[in-house]
DNA sequence: TAATCAAACTAACGACCGTTAGAATTTCTC
DNA sequence: GAGAAATTCTAACGGTCGTTAGTTTGATTA
């Protein structure tokens, strides 16, 4: 039969490994888990994963692909789903939730690659970081928006400002537990502290 | 001659090989290094490792008290040095800035700790969690004091709070770079962010 | 049903890993 | 300086790794 879809046998299959790699490549490492590992968590044989893949790094450089495309796409579209004229605080609440989902619920591509970024051979390491770059321009972009509307505390650093919640909210793939706070309560919980600290009265 | 100080030779040795192993764990992770590159940096032969430690698991498992003790002594004698009457959030900023210290100007163990803990075998992982632990719980005891006092935000959630700013920290060992941002400075803007948010006028 | 191609499997290779036994060397004691 | 003890090295082991060649199975077309 004729299949009209773009959608032959083999790509299930290869689907199939990649989630199978992200999932142990987040919970070990990269060199701590082995192809015959991820094939017997695919349903396949070891050998097999050569069809589909050239070798393991080609195989994990497309794991690192999946999570900072799709981080950025998510992140992304949440932003521009408020539209160019919104307020650009509330843009970063968009962004920041959105970030934060994708990093938690979704697949484990995200978090695999903030896990395995920086063990994973020279090459690949630095093609990817350019990618990451490009995310992290967009976000900085909010903030200089923010900061241009002459909005941002006097003593706080833009870049500084980015790096640190970008942290607390990265960091919580080493605590987050699926039966307490959400995604979208880590994210909100971390605006509350940019929009008016954690403190209660004055300073 | 008899050595009245307890520094037989073989302790620098050992100090030694300790430290390039945090060293190249720090910059790669636990599998991706090898013993024989160990051995290398340390200035030693492979099987001389044997002579210091009784494997590869028993090294790793002293970096990783190494880590968490020192970072954990630092941020406590910080905050003893204020004593028991000071403002909670003096206290808050004295951890917060000991740990960041210790995490980043001093040497590779702490750093080390936090890269390969969850990559290393889940029998010495789960004994270490159990140290970061008592240094979860050092920092929670301050936080409480805050809250206790009345000076949390109402929708500040407690350990939410305290996983966001461990976050912010420790993700700083992916980004930190000698030239810019001091750890004091990054964890001065931490503190920022605590007492005042990022904003500059009211919500 | 026979021929063709896609997909998966079997079995093995060389390289590197953690580890060990035993010899060589250095350091200390008398 | 002779002997003992402490420290380091040499050389190799079994096991696992990523990878590959050749074969088998399954699906597709005529």
């Amino acid at each position: 039969m004729a299949d009209g879809g773009a959608l032959p046998k083999a790509q299930i299959t290869r689907r199939l490994i990649l989630e199978a790699a992200a999932s142990l490549f987040r919970q070990k490492g990269y060199a701590e888990v082995s192809l015959r590992e991820i094939a017997q968590l695919a349903g396949v044989k070891t050998g097999s994963l050569y069809y589909h893949f050239e070798s393991k790094e080609s195989l994990v450089e497309e794991i690192l692909t999946l999570g900072t495309q799709g981080a950025f796409e998510a992140s992304r579209d949440a932003v521009a789903a408020l539209g160019a004229a919104a307020d650009p605080v509330d843009k970063l609440e968009a962004a920041f939730t959105a970030h934060a989902r994708f990093l938690l619920e979704k697949e484990d591509f995200a978090s695999a690659n903030l896990k395995i970024l920086p063990q994973v051979p020279p090459a690949i390491r630095e093609r990817h970081v350019r990618q990451d770059r490009e995310y992290a321009t967009f976000v900085a972009a909010i903030i200089d928006e923010i900061a241009d509307a002459g909005r941002l505390g006097p003593d706080v650093d833009r870049t500084l400002l980015r790096m640190l919640c970008f942290g607390a909210l990265n960091w919580s793939i080493s605590w987050f537990d699926p039966k307490g706070r959400s995604p979208s309560e880590i994210a909100a919980q971390l605006m509350i502290l940019i929009r008016r600290g954690a403190l209660a009265s004055p300073s």
